[in-house]
DNA sequence: TTTGTATCATATCATATGAAATGAATGTCA
DNA sequence: TGACATTCATTTCATATGATATGATACAAA
């Protein structure tokens, strides 16, 4: 019979709403963004000059979600935005110097916590898990968003 | 350097956010119900005549969620509230017949969804994985929400 | 008692969310 | 070329969300 603290789809999302929540709070409160524009800041980080479709295709967030964060980290100076002169109908989004500052001081404490979160794990499980997770996200990755 | 695709938290949140979304749209279109209305309906057919805090406390959600679920699945004739008659102020839950028929509906179901989830795994691995989940699950369970 | 504090569920309110509408630009094909 | 469809980003709008306020009850201590 179904229960639910043995069920994992619920399990899975409960964990991953922690940590996203713990996250969100640093980042709320010791650098003002949310958690939407960290993915988009962290993103960025990566990929220069692309698309808001790029981005939210990439990132699973959906398109209002990141033209809105796009929208207030251009206002906040820490990413620019201008029209793609090849095809108007796209934006390049960039990371501003301060956008690239910000992430270079983020990245670290991100990683902190999440070896902090691990620490309950051996080096081998933590690999096991990766491999697991990664898996399992692959399959679900054929139906697109 | 921190990659999005291989930040832990955000992957088991992405994951997390997938598989709520897919089994929140079949209690959608075929059983009219939410996410938080399926996560009360699970926790009653397990523990009869609980409080709202009983639920929240143990469901990975927020008072305010749980309050509005309840009464919705009152409407909808699936839950039954009453007041504690030894405590007035709590409020004593329990599923109706529709509503335990309705969790008898809806369990292989879910069921059958966590097992296609899972099927890119071997059975040593899907255990492995759960052990390894409830761990980290642990960790962060020292902190109360 | 009664006065103050804590707990419970709900209501309120401001914000977040995402589905659909909009408007601009590009692509297609007759 | 000119209609029509498609793609992109933003905006709109209705709903969801959660922090806080509220009101009711219970508990504790004097």
């Amino acid at each position: 019979m179904l229960e639910l603290d043995r069920f994992l789809p619920y399990l899975v999302n409960t964990l991953g709403n922690r940590l996203s929540q713990e996250l969100g709070e640093i980042y709320a409160s010791r650098f003002g963004i949310s958690i939407p524009e960290w993915r988009v800041i962290a993103h960025l980080s990566q990929h220069r000059d692309v698309s808001i479709r790029e981005v939210f295709s990439r990132v699973a967030m959906d398109k209002a979600k990141v033209s809105r964060a796009a929208a207030r980290l251009e206002l906040t100076g820490l990413v620019e935005k201008r029209v793609n002169p090849a095809d108007k109908r796209l934006i390049s989004l960039k990371l501003t110097e301060a956008g690239r500052a910000l992430f270079e001081q983020i990245a670290p404490l991100a990683l902190a916590y999440e070896t902090e979160v691990l620490a309950s794990l051996s080096p081998e499980e933590q690999e096991t898990f990766r491999q697991l997770l990664g898996r399992l996200l692959a399959r679900d990755q054929r139906r697109p968003a």
